[in-house]
DNA sequence: AATTCATGCAACCGCGCATTG
DNA sequence: TCAATGCGCGGTTGCATGAAT
């Protein structure tokens, strides 16, 4: 025996609001108030609407100081802060943003913020198998899709911080590209976000290595809001594995990644729960990039990806937007 | 131009908690 | 103490819209 309904559900008017309810709804809550009790409000405002929706549709979008639109960095840094600390308690997150409402956080997280976590640590197999399109291009004379070419002497990254669909914007993603998880996984791990790899709008960066530690940004660094340049760079030694992940617009050029780390096994797109790649060598000697399990994110794992950087400010976003750095010990 | 697909968002639903009698 | 009731929250769904094919 479940719980009684909580409104005649025969009798009441379901999905979205006219602007007549709208005003109705309004009208008599600045006349009257709530008067304590949603339940009874519909049948007082004379509304044919459950009182659980009554309450939504004034919470959400009628009360007033209601801030709806682009979220600012600001906020983003904020929900993303609080998701790491306490999780999906949205209301907890919203009452923390004056003007947004819970729903709308929700919302927010659910098709954008997550996806851009989840871009950091997507892998190019995967950007391949949903992107076909997206031939590969090596850079250099290596004709296979993620071949690389090594050296032992310095290494460079080129990557791109645009997203290939209008879903993924950027987000500092150069801080963004190292987790203490893969870190912790193996040695010399680096994540190489969705981002990096596929964009119409292609940036050059570089990683560098010294002294065991990789860096990220610098001089160079390009701010994650404007898309502007920024440069890491990785030494030790070179790999090299043509991107043709410019897309139609992109082409070889826009394409080209590089990278390079010094140890045989390279842990690079170690996405938190998610799938693996392992380069690794294979019997003929070749390198290869190796699935290691499905992709699959849940909120634990985001929160584990956020959290893994010890500090979601530095992990989404740049404090001053003028120099984005990060060092890792690998 | 038509169709399909992807995305974002408003709204709904069910459950747990707090309050009240 | 306990049952009834209402509130609030988080997860999910469905629709509208725009982009891609």
């Amino acid at each position: 025996m479940g719980r009684a309904p909580c409104c005649d559900k025969a009798n009441v008017k379901k999905g979205p609001w006219s602007p007549e309810e709208d005003a109705k709804l309004k009208e008599y809550i600045e006349k009257y108030g709530t008067g304590g009790n949603w339940i009874a409000f519909p049948q007082k405002a004379g509304l044919r609407r459950c009182g659980k929706s009554c309450r939504l549709r004034w919470l959400n979008y009628l009360r007033p100081n209601i801030k709806h639109g682009e979220f600012s960095d600001e906020e983003d840094r904020i929900i993303c802060n609080l998701f790491t600390n306490i999780g999906s308690r949205w209301s907890i997150i919203a009452a923390q943003l004056p003007g947004r409402t819970d729903n709308d956080i929700k919302n927010y997280w659910n098709t954008k913020l997550k996806k851009k976590l989840m871009g950091i640590s997507i892998l190019p197999s995967q950007l391949l198998k949903s992107h076909p399109s997206l031939l590969l291009q090596t850079s250099s004379t290596s004709s296979s899709p993620l071949s690389y070419r090594g050296s032992n002497s310095s290494t460079t990254f080129y990557t791109q911080t645009r997203s290939f669909t209008g879903t993924l914007e950027p987000i500092s993603f150069s801080q963004s590209l190292m987790s203490s998880s893969s870190i912790n996984s193996a040695p010399s791990a680096l994540q190489i976000p969705q981002e990096s790899v596929v964009g119409r709008h292609m940036q050059q960066q570089h990683y560098q290595v010294k002294d065991n530690i990789l860096m990220f940004g610098g001089e160079a660094s390009c701010s994650s809001s404007d898309g502007s340049c920024s440069n890491h760079q990785i030494t030790e030694r070179e790999y090299e594995y043509g991107g043709a992940y410019g897309g139609r617009n992109g082409g070889a050029t826009n394409g080209e990644v590089k990278l390079q780390m010094g140890l045989q096994n390279y842990n690079f797109f170690n996405g938190v729960g998610g799938e693996q790649k392992i380069m690794q060598n294979n019997s003929s000697g070749n390198r290869m990039w190796e699935d290691q399990a499905g992709l699959d994110y849940g909120l634990e794992e985001i929160k584990q990806l956020i959290s893994s950087t010890g500090s979601c400010n530095n992990f989404l976003f740049d404090e001053n937007k003028t120099e984005e750095k990060v060092m890792m010990y690998y």
